[in-house]
DNA sequence: TGACAACTCCTACCTGAGTAGTAGACACTC
DNA sequence: GAGTGTCTACTACTCAGGTAGGAGTTGTCA
């Protein structure tokens, strides 16, 4: 079932930082985020009390240490933002949304030739599913 | 300059019936919001206020009644969430969003034939620009 | 063995979004 | 002209996100 969670900014940071390792210390998400956002340790200490509150994140106790693990998988929560934002910016019209995207940004040549491999990929699909 | 306009979810609801209709009173949205958001009158009331006062939309008074007009374009709200988006999701690499794009919802043959269009259109872009 | 650093836990506060009630001003109608 | 409905303006409240301080615990090391 398509459940949507929308993160929140700080959230999603922090979910980036276990994402990619699997698992952390309060004090590894702090470094992980420091130049970017200066935050007291207290600070993600109690964001990542809120998101296992919330289901997002569990935690085991190693010693007197927490160590964070993410529930939420990458692509789940990737795919009902997007799909998200689709709706309620386009009214789920992807093809306005990607001309959204290309214009948005300079798109350089081989951007373009990966997303023409992508969508010759989405066809075949299509033509084996029948 | 890429100012970052990111609107919450009534906001945002509101926002599209103000660019639908050009303008729009307070019980012209509540009726349009209608099925799927029941709202107290007031509370869109409120809402559009509020909106005021970040600078979203503007009114005036035709008798003792509040006309609301949009101040935000639509294409550049589009814009920017998009974009954010893809900056906090996938640091910017818009190929991976249009992957989760595809791959969330079952696409068309058409639009597959729509995108394609697009990203011809854009090649002969970038061709002409050098 | 006492100071210090690193941690967790609890509490608190601010802000913005969302929601709505109440009061008061009009206008219409019977 | 009293009742009814519509509208704005003001006020208030809840909830989530974000931010951090202070208390208390414990491991380390000079």
């Amino acid at each position: 079932m398509a459940e949507k969670t929308r993160l929140a900014e700080l959230q999603l940071a922090i979910m980036q930082v276990l994402w990619e390792h699997g698992e952390a210390t309060v004090a590894a998400v702090r470094d992980e985020l420091q130049p970017e956002r200066p935050l007291a340790y207290t600070t993600i200490g109690t964001m990542l009390a809120k998101m296992e509150t919330a289901g997002y994140v569990t935690h085991t106790s190693e010693g007197r240490v927490n160590i964070y693990r993410p529930l939420l998988q990458r692509d789940d929560v990737s795919r009902s933002m997007v799909t998200d934002l689709a709706d309620r910016l386009f009214q789920g019209d992807i093809t306005e949304m990607m001309c959204q995207l290309l214009d948005g940004q300079s798109v350089t040549r081989d951007e373009l030739a990966a997303l023409k491999r992508l969508i010759r990929s989405k066809e075949k699909e299509l033509r084996d599913a029948e």
